[in-house]
DNA sequence: ATGAAAGCGCTAACAC
DNA sequence: GTGTTAGCGCTTTCAT
């Protein structure tokens, strides 16, 4: 269990020096420089390798200008830490890990406060990493923009909005609100409730889809049904428990998470309402615990593995000084119970 | 969002060109030496923020022999990427991702193919870390063991071991089979099985708390109602599927993660049995899931947020020199009703 | 109060 | 084939 310092690390010059040759053919041999002797370049190696050495990639990297860190950024909201919770963020974090792992890259990952969004600029500029991506674009998006400005290699998982400096890439959202809400409708259902923050740049497209649904079926969206509720569980639940104290006065409910659906289904249930008969709901992202809870939730597919994929490439290409367009990933809605495939006879 | 690589990185030397002054001047006006003037201090100060310029760490790193990154390990068996979707694991990373930004120090977060663990290693004598945080022991022992030989800083997330050379923070693992049993036999169940990998450290000690609350009641712990069930989710219900034709000779069992629990649950159901009618449920780590499913499931709540401080904090011990004990964490039963508090009349 | 110079551990011309 | 030398961008004696 102790693990005092003890001396100090090996280097090039002490292999050198054991090897009885000068530190450019330690370097040499070590990068498998076929100009070195095949004898010597064995032996080195052999030497190296038995001493447990490892060669100190902060000065390779200053010496060669090099460095393989990505900065996953995760912005943090000082109030509520969001991020920490909602397992699709989680989720993305995972497949980001994967991806950037597969390809050769380190992924430095941070939480930063996200008024000072542009102190993650400090991490590339600093020479920390050499790229960042941001997990959200939450109400952020001037900020990004102004990172973009700095001309810091950058993808945001988000949507697409007017004006964006910054690449971007995320599920399509709007496509997202229009299957939720047309598969409600073809369930019979005719005032849809709309919850989630619109001020967030994904709610709000996803809340385009859901007026659009609407318009497709001749039916004037009603702002009465929108319903502003927050990503985290206790002030969802309060806000849903609101609204129903004030009358239920819809039959369908398109949630933009699943933790939201969930909150919608017990408060429903809590104001002695039955899901799916008196209101059909839908819940977004389609996270395992979707399958789960009870009734099992319909919801809106993302592709998570492909998202962190995506993310990275976007993010590489830029590195490669490649002009990076937009990416908007597909979408498709899985039916369970909540709101089932045809509706009850 | 094109992102060429434009003109190189400003550098000291640019500042004090623009400055007027030398290197070393600005070096210390950065680092806010008093021994520069006040005026010409601010001056250079300002002039630096003005251009966006930021200093570049790791030429400080190598320079002042100082790092600020700890990695953090999720070993990863090649066939099922379990680390990538357990709920649990994810938090604790979310947690270490918090504790370690508290403190200041970077974390690099890397999956590393289990079977060479020892390449997390590289991580450390590489120079890219000063630590390792490994989250899960999982079969890996002997391994983690040789680690810490090399005298790595080194903590990992599980269960106390018989000759163990490495620093472990872990829950109480005994305790948390201990109180499952003895809150299902308190039901009235007698005959409970245990689900999980005894492979597995963690798992074979809540086994153990299995079988103590078992001898308090009288019982001799029956190894026929020991079952093997994976962590992941597809190959647990095929387990429990299999077992449950066998037939259900159990009215109480303890699940060693919740959403094992939840696929106990619908593999019973599915057998025509009821939970917790025919069989209590109790589940593991008391993750957020656990009060959706249907029913809510009872569990041994772990303390995700208060393990990521451990662990960082019994790393940071090390990394100051000190000894440090492997320290196990208080876990409790929360009851929900899968495994009701009182045995239904 | 400021500058010159050496060096952190490594690599890559350029010599021989 | 291998050694010598000059940096990568920074900090810090040691002078002045």
């Amino acid at each position: 269990m102790a693990t005092e310092a003890g001396k100090k690390r090996l280097q090039m010059a002490d292999i050198a020096r054991l090897a009885g040759v000068s530190v450019s053919t330690v370097s040499r041999a070590l990068a498998g420089n076929l100009a070195i002797n095949a004898e010597t370049r064995g032996r080195i190696v052999e030497l190296a390798r038995s001493l447990n050495y490892s060669i100190n990639i902060g000065a390779q990297n200053l010496r060669l200008q090099k460095n393989q860190t990505i900065a996953v950024v995760v912005p943090y909201d000082a109030k509520v830490r969001q991020h920490i919770s909602d397992p699709f963020f989680l989720s993305l974090v995972g497949a980001l890990a994967d991806a950037l792992t597969d390809r050769g890259y380190d992924m430095l990952l941070s939480r930063v406060d996200a008024d000072s969004l542009d102190s993650a600029a400090a991490l590339v500029e600093g020479g920390k990493a050499i790229g960042l991506v941001v997990v959200g674009q939450w109400r952020h998006h001037d900020q990004l923009n102004a990172l973009a400005a700095r001309r810091l290699p950058l993808v945001v998982w988000g949507g697409q909005l007017a004006r964006q400096l910054y690449c971007s890439v995320g599920g399509d959202n709007v496509m997202g609100g229009l299957l939720a809400t047309r598969h409600l409708l073809g369930l019979g259902r005719r005032r849809v409730l709309f919850a989630g923050d619109a001020r967030l740049p994904e709610v709000d497209l996803r809340r385009e889809g859901w007026r659009q649904a609407l318009r497709e079926a001749g039916i004037e969206p009603d702002p009465a049904l929108e319903l502003m509720v927050p990503f985290e569980a206790i002030g969802a639940r309060a806000r849903f428990d609101e609204r129903m104290a004030l009358g239920v006065d819809f039959d369908g409910l398109a949630a933009c998470s699943d933790l939201m659906a969930v909150q919608a289904v017990q408060a429903l249930r809590a104001a002695g309402h039955t899901v799916p008969g008196d209101v059909a709901v839908v819940g977004y992202d389609d996270m395992p615990i979707a399958t789960y809870t009870e009734p099992p939730l319909t919801s809106v597919h993302q592709p998570v593995l492909l998202a962190g994929e995506e993310l990275v490439e976007a993010l590489l290409a830029q590195l490669r000084g490649e002009a990076v367009a937009p990416r908007t990933l597909p979408v498709h809605l899985v039916t369970r119970a909540s709101a089932p495939a045809v509706a009850a006879a």
